[in-house]
DNA sequence: CCGCATCCACCACGATACTG
DNA sequence: CAGTATCGTGGTGGATGCGG
C-alpha cells in the first residue's frame, strides 16, 4: 500500500482505454457522418450530397468502418437500379451526443482558435 | 423561395466549419492532454507521467498547438531546474466537457466496438 | 527539467478512372 | 446508383540524440 496511482480517473488507464476507441472514430469524416446520420437513414447518395467535400471513396471507406465496428448498418435493396440505405446502429445513437457536443463547440470557438493562432503568427514579425 | 436548403442544422455548411475546428483537436493526444489538464494544472514531467504512451516530442508538438490555438496557458519560472506549468485556459476549459464525454463514451463502448469487429473479421474465414 | 532537431516509416486522404 | 481499383502525396507520429 504505497502511494496511490494518482492517473486520472476517468482517462483510467493512463489513456489507453480511451485511445482504443477514440483512434476508429478521431478519422476526418466518421464523426460529420454519424452527426447527419442522427437526423434520418440516407442512402450513399444523399450522405455524399450533404458531405459537399467528401470524396466517394473516403465515404465508402467510413461508411465501411463504422459498419465493421457496429455503429452504422447497411439494408442493400433488390431493385434496379440499386439502393443502399445507411442508419446508426444503437450502439451507433449513442455517440450522437457526444458527437454533436463536440460539434457544437467546435462552431462556437473555431473563431477563437483562428484568432489565437494569427495573432500568434504575428509575433514572429516582430 | 424554393425548397429548404435540407442541410443538418448544427452542420451548417455542410461541416466545413465543424471540421475546421476538428482538425485541430482529432490529432491522437490533443484531447487526452486537455482531459489530463482538466483537473489541475501540470507541469511537463507530470504531463508526461500521466501519458504512458506518448513520446516527449509528440508531447512538445501538442502543447505547443494547444497554445498558439489558446486553448493552454504556458507558465515558465526562471528556477534551477526550470520549471513549465501547462494550464487550460477559458476555451480550453469548455472543451472539456466535450472531452470527457466524448471519453466516457469511448470507455462505455469499446467493448462493443471491438466484438462487432472481430465477429465482422470471422466471416471472412466462412 | 524542458525542449528542439533530425530522420524516417507509414497511412490517411485525395484524384481519377472504371464496373455491376 | 453504389461502389472498386489504382496511384500519388503530405503529414502525423515515433525513435533517437543533443542542448540550455
Amino acid at each position: 500500500m504505497s502511494g496511490h496511482q494518482h492517473t486520472c480517473m476517468i482517462l483510467g488507464d493512463g489513456g489507453r482505454t480511451v485511445r482504443a476507441a477514440m483512434d476508429r472514430i478521431r478519422d476526418k469524416w466518421t464523426l460529420l457522418v454519424v452527426a447527419t446520420l442522427a437526423e434520418s437513414r440516407l442512402r450513399f447518395t444523399d450522405l455524399y450530397r450533404r458531405l459537399p467535400d467528401i470524396s466517394q471513396r473516403m465515404l465508402t471507406l467510413t461508411l465501411k468502418n463504422l459498419e465493421r465496428d457496429g455503429l452504422v448498418s447497411r439494408t442493400a435493396y433488390a431493385e434496379v437500379p440499386p439502393r443502399v440505405e445507411y442508419a446508426l446502429t444503437e450502439t451507433g445513437r449513442s455517440l450522437i451526443i457526444p458527437a454533436l457536443t463536440l460539434a457544437q463547440w467546435a462552431i462556437e470557438h473555431v473563431g477563437e482558435m483562428e484568432a489565437s493562432r494569427t495573432e500568434y503568427e504575428s509575433r514572429r514579425t516582430d
